[in-house]
DNA sequence: GTATCTGCAAAGAATTTGCAATCCT
DNA sequence: AGGATTGCAAATTCTTTGCAGATAC
């Protein structure tokens, strides 16, 4: 179920928002329920987790590594490309010899609606 | 004196770090004065606040806009060079029209020492 | 029937805030 | 005196966990 409303979310929810979502047609799920869930998902590879520098996580449906942009005025989040590895260690020398996992890319500034809104 | 500190860590301190440093020579400082200064720090920006994905935030001496790699392992922060602002534009034509702001790119994984001491 | 999963509520980590007391000029 | 800054403790936010009861096979 928990897996089902990420899958059918194209926000990127965070855990309040699922929780709410399945609460829906799980009236008595708790909390802890969704984190758990959401976790066993997340190590099972199912469902990608979005850490956020400042605020809840984010989870998504596309597990293919990607980053995110976030606008800072209506928190909409628009999946982006990943940067590249082996471009990281290109210009940085000093990370030439680090196995890097994971990259955790967010980019935050106005999307197009709330840049014109403010004009 | 907590700008001090943070000028002269090389780690890439926490805030609990930072906190026990200044105590060191003003015992009875708060943590939430020194929260309050790194805010007021990374406001007028004198120093950078590193957001970090999961775990405490940690603070930067060098203002320039870069990006960190964090040993999984020993905890080590590298400083890395920062992703471009019109790479990430030219490879996402979906962020194309977006402005954007700020970037915070946070690689994880080991560190030539930790790697070479697993094996 | 035993291993897993759940709800609940409490604990936990990181950070922020209200407020009275203190400091500076 | 008057405005800014502090220490302290309580409040917030997000997440994890202990445990007893419910579920699943």
């Amino acid at each position: 179920m928990v897996l089902d409303v990420v899958k059918n979310s194209m926000d990127h929810p965070t855990t309040d928002m699922i929780y709410t979502r399945v609460s829906e047609i799980l009236p008595n799920i708790s909390m802890g329920t969704v984190y758990r869930n959401l976790a066993q998902l997340v190590a099972a590879n199912e469902i990608m987790q979005i850490g956020m520098p400042s605020g809840a996580d984010r989870y998504d449906w596309r597990i293919e590594s990607h980053a995110h942009f976030v606008c800072t005025d209506c928190n909409t989040v628009i999946d982006i490309a990943n940067i590249n590895i082996d471009d990281i260690k290109r210009i940085n020398p000093g990370v030439k010899d680090c196995d890097i996992d994971t990259v955790n890319l967010v980019a935050y500034g106005k999307c197009p609606k709330c840049k014109q809104a403010k004009a």
